[in-house]
DNA sequence: CAATAATTTTAATCCAGATTAAAATATAGC
DNA sequence: GCTATATTTTAATCTGGATTAAAATTATTG
């Protein structure tokens, strides 16, 4: 019944976040008032309160969504039968393509410390998740062979990181956002094949 | 005859920018009241004002350092007589020393928006500065058939963003610090050695 | 020591931007 | 069209934390 309101509702809430993360990741947390995010829905600010009960609220619900599109990424992979290299590469290809894709900005947790304390700890859980999850990823790779040994934590941060900071940069151009799709996958998986501290590209 | 008058304040000041990229990258900027700062030193925020002008001037001296602590690892990889693979190699090796050593806490800059217009324009062409020498480094190492062909600009980017997350998870600790040092050069340049993109580990 | 300069604190302001309550408008179902 | 509900705005407050001025303390120098 409820069921086109419900809808609408849970449209414009979502189309909230978006403008928020969107905000947060372009102008920085503080750098960002609720008058802002409201301007690009064509709002009031006061009228954001009607779906969230404050701005921490709406930095929360941003993080959740991002740890959601991240987890979503995860699971496609983990789901996948293949070796571990590939999920690696799927799961990145996966996570990218939200972060350029329609699903829209996804906001950079950077200021997980001005959570509130329960939902400082919901993310840092889902976040710690993940990571353990794609270090699992990782080592199950180099079990099968398809992915060199290494140091499997910092790995794991160092590829994390460059994905976590691409909406740094990345601003919603599309042309841009076909050369990450296509480069940053294969670029980020050659932290894997490392055989040989000394090699050097063969090339010509 | 001020030597040791500027001395002091100088090295007061450096202390705080320290203590203030401490904060800033732990709790965000917004999430950093100058109380905070403050603290870290065992003074009052009054205090600050002694030193700087308002806050805008403290991260924007915090960037300032930060963009400094780039161009000298820059600099001096730059200056050495060696293919473009182990400049950036050296390049690597030098940032992240000055990132997790003694050079303190070094600010993300994550909030250039929030800087007033002059300051803005400054760090980001300081910004721009450093990402183009890093190209270039790239382009020489393509150039000397040290480094496979690939896209510069994503290239670059990727590499540069794992380093710019680095302070969002590292805190200072030792053990951590040095596993850094130890493996993140290596696992960042791998990116520069893709010589077939279905290249897989040759392992056992 | 006195005198001057450097540094820090105390004690007010001040303000942008978050928050709230009530009123106004839009929307949906009948 | 009428009624109830959903959504948004208007118009105030409210507040944390930035900022400032003056006073107090600490260091330096002749």
């Amino acid at each position: 019944m409820q069921k086109a309101t419900e809808t609408r509702f849970e449209l414009q809430k979502d189309r909230m976040l978006k403008a928020a993360a969107r905000c947060f990741n372009e102008k920085g947390y503080s750098g960002t008032s609720l008058k802002d995010v409201a301007n690009l829905l064509g709002l009031t600010d006061a009228a954001l309160y009607y779906y969230v009960k404050n701005k921490e609220e709406l930095v929360y619900l941003c993080y959740i969504r991002a740890a959601e599109v991240g987890r979503d990424a995860m699971m496609d992979a983990m789901a996948s039968d293949a070796s571990g290299y590939d999920k690696v590469l799927r799961y990145l290809s996966n996570h990218i393509e939200s972060l350029v894709g329609d699903r829209g900005p996804i906001a950079i947790m950077s200021e997980i410390p001005s959570l509130e304390q329960a939902h400082r700890e919901e993310i840092l859980e889902l976040s710690r998740r993940h990571s353990t999850a794609f270090e699992a990823l990782i080592s199950e790779g180099i079990r099968d062979g398809s992915i060199a040994p290494c140091d499997i934590r910092m790995t794991g941060n160092a590829i994390m990181g460059s994905i976590n900071w691409i909406p740094k940069w990345f601003h919603g151009d599309e042309t841009v956002a076909q050369r990450i799709r296509d480069e940053f996958p294969g670029i980020l998986v050659a932290c894997l094949r490392r055989n040989d501290k000394d090699q050097r590209a063969s090339v010509s």
